[in-house]
RNA sequence: GCGGGCGUGGCGAAAUUGGUAGACGCACUAGACUUAGGAUCUAGCGCUGCGAGGCAUGGGGGUUCGAGUCCCUCCGCCCGCACCA
């Protein structure tokens, strides 16, 4: 065997191992680069040949990087809190961390297989409580910090306590609840008062240490509150927004339910103005940004209140069409809006309360496939316009949302289809407000129509009437100018086990911190892994799980964990300083590696844990701890690899089998056959007889060849499908370098695509046709030290610059056909000098590291080729005395002259002309213009 | 409905700034060497034509000396969001 893989593979890998290759320090004077791959969860399933892809293009960029001088910080770690673990634990009994210690056992194996060339000491595991440690340290610094509208940053708490102190909560800009005391039971205090959350420094000193914890929990970044949250009965625990599709789970897809919970939330909301303008700063693509733009949701309009008749209150809308507000005809309220009850008539009460239920009892999967149907009640209330004194009668309906804006909507007919159907339904006036347009058949919603029938927004349209109206409506305090988010906080408790604890303990019902001397919280055990029978979280069942304080009185634990999200939001920073016993990173360390300067992994994490990192980064940046405030500099995303998966034709109600070709002459079905008994769509009988028992006797009707060809398709690789491609027997049977390159030669890294082993063959090739270049034909090594011909170093720094430049714009894909080229070529010139194949073996060495390592020894070197320098391009060799110039004559015929290459322009046009004056080309016509352009062609004009 | 992306041989795909479209690989065809071939080597391989040539990058139009690439329009596919007021 020349190119025996298989020892070459395991000999480095452990050389690697035994020399600590990869390990890297921040004492250095090289210049920095941060090559991150979204870390796995450790899933029982192991590696499939779709995970490897990206970590495949992330270690090839990050080993060229290398070559090119940088410290390049590639590290890799595990996201092992989770679902799959303690779902398995609630069947077993046995202890998550068991299952993912072995899971991260596997994992390594495989990674280590593939050659990765990953700095395995600063391994994080984010279960491990050296690390959650930290993560309970950051959760506890957002629990101490507010947001400062004013600064549009998070500061400390205590800056606002001071400024309580001093000045009450007078002059203070913060991010929270518009309505938030009337969450916080202070009647005694303000007794008397219609308190609408002001309060004085007097005030402030006052009040208890109960009081003002109470208080302060509506300022916090992280706080605790009674809120609408997605809960999922099925899996015992509520969900994220973005953990929520189409109503169901993501996880599992079981149904999930509004439902109102006291639990923990992450003042996310009041980054949305950061969030949305820090993606102008970082290179993503644009459809992830995009994703993050619609979930972040921004939109500019007003707020307007609308005084209820023969009440005190008001009811405030938000609008995007402050501008329309003459066209108003009615209010529409979301079926949950809290004034609903107190506002609707006696007549209509029962009508109201009825529709009230109906809309409660469907899911939100309901609510959204229901969207074509109009429905609504009217309350029997009506709120008076603002401008026109008019009375407009007030309804509830469905289709507005009681969690966007303020839960009502001040209804446009004329402006809005979904209000213009709902006035058609229910005979509500439409008035026109637009100058000669016709709205009998549909709403007019184009900003550019001019209005009519508004008082002073007459002959405006919607971008002149709105500033006016906006300022009119402040003028007479009935409204404002504001910009909405759909952005909502992020639920942060989940009633799960295998998470991290919350570093929290009770006192009565005031949450307190556990002081950060006393972290890590530790998970503890329990004897089930379900809620307990009162439905408490299955840390209740910790029965000695308790804080005690140093007067030794103890108290109850907070018993929901965290997210899946929390320990993924900050790990990248915990990998510049992995074994710190003190701090979750040194400053220092921190600010030599900086910002993540490629980010590579999939796009499903758009409104999940990309937007959550970019959420505890900004907050770390206010808070001093960090010097940057978005993590990842580049982003890449890797497509899908989708199987292939194989189908046998089993003719209805029998044991028979037909092939594909000849399945339309019976009535069939289509059933999955393990893609490891075909091989080219040809089934192995024997091997399927044998593979399930039930179809031990299964008979076959067979093709005109005799062979029974399988169908196919393709969809996601899973075990049901039986189409899962293990990267495993892959590397068994041509090695990891093959592997590698495959994976890359397959198309460009952000395509989904599905996997066909087809092609591997052809790279296989390519790589024994690489090693053969360095050795005779008794495979012997016989790389000499004459010199270079001209011919040969045309080809070298010909490879060299194609596949630099294609590195440096991330086409992994076009390199190894470059390199293909290369090898073809150097192999037709019988080229086996030194000085052309050592600077091709760097160029090859990031994508067949352990062939290249090999060779390199061979070639005399002591020190691992992870230490060469990547070749210089050198444009001298490219050059030639004499260049064929292609010339197309009018655009049609071309034919090639030869020139001296230092020709410049005026020297080709006369040479051109010179030839070009023959009777062939040039009867009758007369050129007047020559065009040389970058690639040499040159275009006579006529 | 709104937003983003894409459309090139039998297949995966190249073509980087508008400059010889289809590089490279797979599959296929023919030949050589072979007891054999899922090995290796040689040649061919977009369509059309005996040929010189002509036609080709989803369809139509435009800008340009020159368009896969830019502009307009239509068709198709993929992804994200969606009674968000």
């Amino acid at each position: 065997m020349e190119y025996n893989f298989i020892e070459i593979e395991k000999k480095w890998q452990d050389e690697w191992r035994k020399r600590q290759t990869y390990k890297v320090s921040e004492e250095s004077n090289k210049q920095k680069f941060y090559v991150l791959d979204m870390f796995p969860y450790p899933s029982g399933a192991g590696l499939h040949v779709g995970h490897p892809l990206g970590y495949i293009a992330s270690d090839i960029y990050a080993r060229f990087m290398r070559h090119k001088g940088f410290n390049v910080l590639h590290p890799m770690g595990y996201d092992s809190f989770g679902l799959p673990a303690e779902q398995y634990a609630i069947q077993t009994g046995q202890h998550p961390a068991i299952t993912t210690e072995k899971n991260i056992a596997r994992y390594r194996e495989q990674l280590d297989k593939m050659g990765f060339c990953y700095d395995w000491s600063r391994e994080v595991r984010t279960s491990d409580p050296s690390y959650y440690k930290y993560t309970q340290w950051i959760f506890s610094l957002i629990y101490n910090a507010w947001f400062n509208n004013e600064k549009q940053a998070a500061e400390p708490i205590h800056t606002l306590v001071s400024h309580f102190e001093t000045n009450g909560n007078f002059g203070v800009n913060a991010a929270i609840d518009e309505d938030w005391f009337t969450k916080v039971d202070l009647s005694k205090f303000f007794f008397g008062k219609n308190w609408e959350g002001d309060f004085t420094a007097t005030d402030w000193k006052s009040m208890n240490e109960e009081q003002q914890q109470l208080i302060l929990m509506h300022y916090r970044l992280t706080y605790l509150a009674d809120s609408m949250v997605n809960w999922c009965p099925a899996l015992g625990t509520v969900l994220a927004n973005d953990e929520v599709k189409d109503g169901l789970s993501e996880r599992g897809g079981h149904p999930v339910e509004q439902k109102l919970m006291r639990q923990w939330s992450m003042r996310i909301s009041a980054y949305a103005e950061r969030l949305l303008q820090g993606l102008e700063t970082i290179d993503w693509s644009e459809s992830i940004k995009e994703v993050q733009r619609n979930w972040i949701g921004r939109s500019e309009g007003a707020r307007v209140k609308f005084q209820l008749e023969g009440r005190s209150e008001m009811i405030e809308v938000f609008t995007t069409r402050p501008d329309t507000i003459f066209g108003v005809s009615f209010m529409t309220l979301a079926p949950e809006h809290e004034l609903v009850n107190s506002i609707t008539t006696p007549e209509y009460r029962e009508a109201v309360e009825a529709y009230q239920a109906a809309a409660k009892l469907k899911t939100e999967r309901d609510r959204q496939s229901d969207v074509k149907n109009v429905s609504g009640q009217f309350t029997g209330a009506y709120v008076i316009h603002p401008f026109t004194g008019a009375q407009i009668p007030v309804w509830i309906g469905e289709y507005v949302l009681a969690g966007y804006g303020t839960g009502a909507v001040m209804a446009v007919p004329a402006g809005d289809q979904r209000d213009y159907d709902f006035a058609k339904k229910f005979n509500l006036p439409i008035p026109n407000i637009f100058e000669g347009i016709d709205i009998s058949e549909k709403a007019e919603s184009s900003k550019e129509a001019v209005l009519c029938n508004s008082d002073f927004l007459n002959g405006l349209n919607y971008k002149s009437a709105t500033p006016r109206v906006i300022a009119e409506l402040e003028k007479i305090e009935a409204g404002k100018g504001k910009v909405n988010y759909r952005l909502r906080d992020a639920v942060f408790s989940r009633q799960r086990y295998w998470g991290e604890p919350f570093p929290v303990f009770y006192k009565g019902e005031i949450p307190y911190l556990i002081g950060d001397e006393k972290l890590p919280t530790v998970l503890p055990d329990v004897d089930k892994y379900l809620p307990t029978k009162s439905g408490e979280p299955p840390l209740a069942r910790a029965a000695d799980w308790k804080f005690t304080d140093e007067d030794g009185n103890s108290y109850r634990m907070e018993y929901n964990t965290m997210p899946g999200w929390a320990g993924s939001s900050w790990y990248f920073l915990r990998y510049m300083d992995a074994n710190n016993a003190t701090e979750f990173a040194s400053r220092e360390k921190v600010n030599y590696w900086g910002q993540v300067d490629l980010y590579m992994g999939g796009a499903e994490h758009g409104t999940g844990h990309l937007l959550y990192a970019r959420f505890w980064t900004k907050v770390l940046y206010d808070l001093g701890y960090i010097g940057f405030d978005e993590p990842f500099k580049k982003m890449i995303n890797q497509g899908m690899i989708l199987g292939r998966s194989s189908f046998v034709y089993r003719i209805k109600d029998s044991q028979q089998f037909v092939s594909f070709d000849k399945k339309d002459q019976y009535e069939t079905q289509a059933l999955h056959a393990d893609i490891s008994l075909v091989d080219s769509d040809v089934l192995d009988i024997e091997a399927f007889k044998n593979w399930l028992p039930e179809y031990a006797n299964a008979t076959f009707i067979l093709n005109d060849e005799g062979k029974y060809i399988c169908g196919t398709e393709v969809e996601k690789m899973s075990k049901s499908r039986y189409n899962v491609q293990t990267p495993d027997e892959l590397v068994e049977k041509f090695g990891a370098d093959t592997l590698r390159c495959y994976e890359m030669f397959l198309g460009p890294v952000e395509q989904s695509k599905p996997w066909d082993t087809k092609g591997i063959n052809g790279v296989h090739n390519f790589l024994r046709r690489f090693w053969r270049l360095f050795h005779d034909a008794e495979n012997q090594m016989a790389v000499s030290a004459e010199e270079a011909t001209k011919a040969e170093l045309k080809v070298l720094h010909k490879t060299i610059k194609k596949v630099t430049d294609d590195m440096q714009r991330f086409s992994w894909n076009t390199v190894v056909s470059t390199l293909m080229i290369g090898v073809n070529e150097l192999t037709d010139l019988k080229c086996k000098k030194q000085s052309v194949l050592e600077p091709m073996l760097v160029l090859l060495s990031p994508y067949a590291p352990h062939m290249a390592e090999e060779l390199w020894a061979k070639l005399g070197h002591a020190e691992s080729i992870t230490t060469a320098q990547w070749p210089l391009f050198n444009e001298a060799h490219l050059q030639d005395d004499a260049f064929d110039y292609p010339v197309s004559f009018n655009g049609k015929t071309r034919f090639n002259i030869s020139l001296p290459v230092d020709f410049t322009p005026q020297q080709i046009e006369a040479e051109v002309l010179k030839h070009e004056l023959t009777p062939k080309y040039l009867e009758g016509k007369d050129p007047k213009k020559i065009i040389v352009v970058p690639k040499r062609i040159v275009n006579v004009v006529v």
